[in-house]
DNA sequence: AGCACA
């Protein structure tokens, strides 16, 4: 059914309501990011909203790539289901410098908050402070030669199998994922070829599993 | 099934 019109912003139903909103959100941002600049990830545990969620693209067509290639992914044993927003996102006109609290429209539920917190350059600088292991010599297994094995490193903590698994499941050729217990920042994943693997690699080089964590892909040491 | 953002 071809309804709503184009819209940067993807509406997701049909969420697994057991997952917890904060993992929820992260676990989307990682799923999605690899379409392009991700604005926010709206999803409430309302009655009415549980089980949705809302992906803020910055460019449309990051949204109907993801539109096409998401539809029916399996997301915390369920089929997720994408459309496009109805609405455009606050995310979006605040951007575009239109947004307004549309007097009376929307509930407002107590007091006009009209400033929101200004991020300090200091935290930004913060976030950017990360030390990028460029060029000492962290990267040797770049060298590595193709083989069906992935290996990953750089993962955030909070990675855990299914995250990695609904990453790399998409690609064909995928057989499994295996994590290092004791190691939270690395893990194995193994596809049938060496094409194959090589293709996910470069598909996922760098793909951000939470904001602030670049996994890094190389080929596994046989 | 359910289209919000505090």
């Amino acid at each position: 059914m071809m309804d709503i019109r184009p819209n940067q912003t993807i509406y997701i139903n049909n969420l697994n309501e057991k997952v917890k909103k904060p993992e929820l959100k992260e676990s989307l941002y990682g799923l999605f990011s690899q379409f392009g600049p991700i604005l926010d990830v709206v999803a409430l545990k309302t009655p009415k909203m549980r089980g949705q969620a809302f992906i803020v693209f910055k460019e449309i067509g990051a949204a109907t790539n993801a539109l096409r290639s998401m539809q029916g992914f399996p997301f915390y044993d369920k089929q997720m289901r994408l459309q496009y927003g109805k609405s455009e996102s606050d995310a979006v006109s605040k951007m575009k410098g239109t947004f307004r609290q549309e007097g009376g429209k929307r509930k407002d539920p107590s007091a006009p908050k009209k400033a929101k917190k200004a991020k300090t350059s200091a935290t930004a600088a913060a976030a950017t402070a990360k030390p990028s292991e460029d060029g000492d010599g962290a990267d040797e297994a770049a060298d590595l030669p193709p083989n069906q094995i992935l290996f990953l490193t750089s993962l955030p903590e909070e990675t855990n199998e299914m995250m990695l698994q609904m990453l790399f499941n998409q690609f064909p050729g995928f057989k499994e994922v295996r994590l290092i217990p004791g190691r939270h920042d690395i893990a194995f994943v193994e596809f049938d070829t060496d094409a194959q693997s090589a293709a996910a690699r470069s598909a996922l080089q760098g793909f951000k599993i939470t904001p602030t964590h670049a996994m890094r892909i190389s080929f596994a040491k046989k």
